[in-house]
DNA sequence: AAAATTGTGAAAAATTTATCACAGACAGGT
DNA sequence: ACCTGTCTGTGATAAATTTTTCACAATTTT
């Protein structure tokens, strides 16, 4: 019936093409939480998936299939199959890849990153972190560098939404007197600063520090000089097999800080969030989500 | 009404020694290949374990379920549970701060989305992908959203040191005429497109792709319409605790994705940056690195 | 030998699966 | 904007399978 070399994950992934929105709607359903929704009963799984008692069954002969039962059968030889296989102390990510494909190597690296990152990191300096950054009543800047002025917008994007009286300081330096002349005690410096550290955002720091800012840095596991200076260092791991450094897990740091930066003031940045949406419907930049 | 902090295989061991004969026999053969074979029919379980379909239900029973169906539910929910890996399980991942803390329950989801993403990806379609853009005969344009214009510009600033013959596309559309003009048969669009969907992303895919040019989409779980002119998609996982998405996971592939070109060319790759750091010397931007 | 365990065969009960027809929603094309 | 054909969910029903339970005989254990 089956070809055995290849799962019914990929089966169904290779199938999903011809599927139509219901069907590819199931078959993500299914593969969401593989095996295990697929060998329960067929209503359950309609249920889970938000579609019709129908739909399944049509999927499931689509598929090739004689019915759920065979469809169930074959999920568990699988399961069965895959028991007794071998425990890879690396665990192997993509499981259609070797071992050593180089997806599975930086995933490896990254999750490790991410692992170490959070291991050293201090909750009591985050949420700190998080109130500061939240405070409308100081002004905010982030800034970035060459490379991590990627991140510095990522965080101005979302910020831009949550509060008000923000700025997104950009990288040329002739541009900074600018915004530090309005810069006061209180105000708040969000700087990205990995290797190899620039010089430009040295001066920066100390021209703020001196203004009696307050500095959150998110750095490397080296650390920047600026983490002198700054009331609060993130620093993340960020060695990976490339000849580039990662900025993976500072992005989840930063993403983890607008969730908890948002999450202090919810009905603010819902109205916002609200009013945006609608500016976005009258100017049609965005399809209605289907 | 399990007690959640064990496995049904240990609460099956436990119990070992209060069961009969015929019940051991058929508890080892449920040991034997677990779980697969508790997910059968019952009536297959018997036959398999050499026992009648009234021990099967009486050994059920005895064990404490209320009846077979309601063993096998367990049994799902426990393979779900493990299908997240044995890591996302419970683990804390900042240790100081509590296992509900942001931080910790960022990272799972964050984790969770990068196993699931991993897990479907197609290593031939990754390894094509690499090759086309790597290819510096063809020219390269990168183009990102409202959000992702961020990652668009991550992958733009570390091609442009792999290769030449490079566009970052801005995202304003008034522009890309002048760019589509150039672009030719072979040419290869990389396209960033999550939810929601944007119409200007659609009507440049369509552009390309009329003008015979190759498209490489990154997208989320639910796919950008785009999907259907792309030669090769990438969706991650992007469901994360908070009130936007998360682009980790998909700035993890980029960022394999760049290791992976970058190792296809290392020599002109090595060249490249070596001209590069010298540059950068020169204008003193970096500091020497200590 | 007595007590407990197990299998047999069957039948009833419960659940699950497979289908159907139809109506509404939707997408694509004109 | 208006068709047109495809897709999808509803509700019902029939079919199939699975589960549960019985009583009793056979077997094993104590």
């Amino acid at each position: 019936m089956t070809d055995a070399s290849q799962t019914i994950s990929d089966r169904i992934q290779q199938k999903l093409e011809d599927l139509t929105r219901a069907e590819r709607q199931l078959a993500l359903s299914i593969l969401e939480n593989y095996p295990a929704s697929g060998l329960g009963p067929l209503t359950a799984l309609a249920k889970d998936a938000n579609v019709s008692v129908p739909t399944v069954a049509r999927m499931v002969q689509k598929l090739g299939y004689k019915g759920y039962p065979d469809f169930q059968a074959e999920l568990r030889d699988e399961l069965r199959a895959k028991a007794t296989g071998p425990i890879a102390k690396h665990e192997t990510w993509a499981e259609a890849a070797p071992s050593g494909h180089i997806l599975n190597r930086f995933t490896d690296a990254v999750i490790d990153n991410i692992r170490h990152t959070l291991g050293h990191i201090d909750p009591q300096a985050f949420d700190e972190a998080c109130k500061m950054i939240a405070n409308p009543d100081k002004h905010l800047y982030i800034v970035g560098g060459r490379i991590t002025h990627t991140l510095a917008e990522y965080l101005f994007l979302h910020m831009q939404v949550i509060r008000p009286n923000l700025t997104h300081v950009q990288s040329t330096s002739n541009t900074w007197p600018h915004y530090l002349l309005n810069a006061g005690e209180g105000d708040v410096f969000v700087i990205f600063d990995v290797r190899r550290y620039e010089n430009n955002m040295m001066k920066l720091a100390k021209m703020a520090h001196a203004r009696g800012a307050r500095i959150v840095l998110f750095t490397d596991q080296w650390r920047s000089p600026i983490h002198q200076l700054a009331d609060i260092t993130f620093s993340s791991r960020i060695v990976v097999p490339s000849a580039w450094d990662s900025a993976a897990t500072t992005l989840l740091l930063v993403e983890t800080l607008i969730s908890a930066v948002q999450g202090l003031d919810w009905g603010g940045t819902k109205e916002r969030m609200e009013e945006l949406e609608e500016m976005f419907d009258r100017t049609k930049l965005f399809r209605k989500f289907t």
